[in-house]
DNA sequence: TCATATGTGTGACTCAGTCACATGTCGATC
DNA sequence: GATCGACATGTGACTGAGTCACACATATGA
């Protein structure tokens, strides 16, 4: 009994597991900024900028990207520059939002849609009922991330907050969020 | 008939595929890189000095992480000055051998160690037929990745090739390569 | 033997970010 | 209402990790 598997188990599923996330942000990185032409931290920004649903602000940018202050500043340059973004007069007088022109959009799109490309093929694959369980086993894979504190950019930060089901109780980042913020409701 | 939960089921799953690779990418370079003391490429190098069989030259390592000739050479300056490596004559009188010093191996294990825990840390929710039935899915979800060139570095650039299983026939992305190579037998 | 390919290395530069610091604004408290 | 600390944004100077263009030595093949 016990595991009669144990040990080297383990190391080869951690193995894979690990490997496949490499290429699979790779892949989603090396289209993703060509989709925009600039970098993968500018596309996902644009990314997040479409998602968003309240006038996001140059500090939630900051956030979500697990930028500093002024590492966010020099990137929404950059995006201004190209022209996909204007600054604003935020709901504040300190904040400005950011706001999205139509080529920066339609960028936007286009990120994501090479987002969706890349990890479409990748279940290309598979059947539905095999795609079901890779779903389940997938939430499941998350729990221990959302647990801890992160140090680097938030999880979602391409997420498509469309097909992610966040509002329906679909997302398991979600659900795992506020289960854990009833459990400890620790205002930092 | 047909798939009663199409169309959005795949977006689902995709973006949430998309999340998981993201964090633990994420998470796996920030331990890597802090367990060196320098950046997740440098970690990346020392992994993979560590699990090559035959004396490294500055050549392979540039294939291995999808470097310009240029960067490798700046890159084994750094892990030269950390006296992770040194430097020796090559099989040939143009390449130079890179070789891990005492402190290098030492670096390159806890590198190792960093990242098998992260990966077990993401599995420790799953029983044993759970872990079974990703790991098979897991080598599913590799074929498209290992088809088509890749742009950036290697995919198994930081691999334990002990628990990957290669030489047993157990890792996908040498299976799926070997398989694509005898079929197609272009040498370029 | 000579042209070409290969591996390594250097100088000048770029890009994306950091840190330290300045400025303007908000909220709370006296 | 004045003042003080927290906060959001922005700027200048800098760094780290890579690039490109190029040089040089060695290897390979016609």
């Amino acid at each position: 009994m016990t595991t009669p598997t144990r040990g080297a188990g383990v190391e080869r599923e951690a193995n894979l597991l690990g490997a496949l996330a490499l290429v699979v942000t790779d892949q989603t990185e090396t289209v993703t900024a060509a989709a925009c032409g600039l970098s993968p931290t500018a596309a996902a920004a644009l990314s997040a900028l479409l998602h968003f649903l309240d006038k996001p602000t140059l500090d939630m940018l900051r956030r979500v990207l697990g930028l500093t202050p002024s590492g966010a500043v020099r990137l929404v340059d950059r995006l201004a520059e190209a022209g996909y973004v204007t600054r604003g007069p935020g709901a504040d007088g300190r904040s400005r939002s950011v706001t999205l022109t139509q080529k920066g959009r339609r960028a936007a799109k286009r990120v994501a849609r090479a987002r969706a490309q890349v990890l479409r093929g990748a279940l290309a694959g598979l059947s539905v009922p095999e795609r079901e369980t890779l779903h389940a086993l997938l939430g499941k894979l998350f729990s221990p991330f959302i647990r801890q504190p992160r140090s680097t950019g938030w999880i979602c930060r391409l997420c498509d907050t469309v097909s992610c089901g966040r509002d329906a109780g679909h997302c398991p980042v979600a659900n795992e969020a506020l289960a854990w913020h009833t459990r400890a409701s620790t205002p930092d």
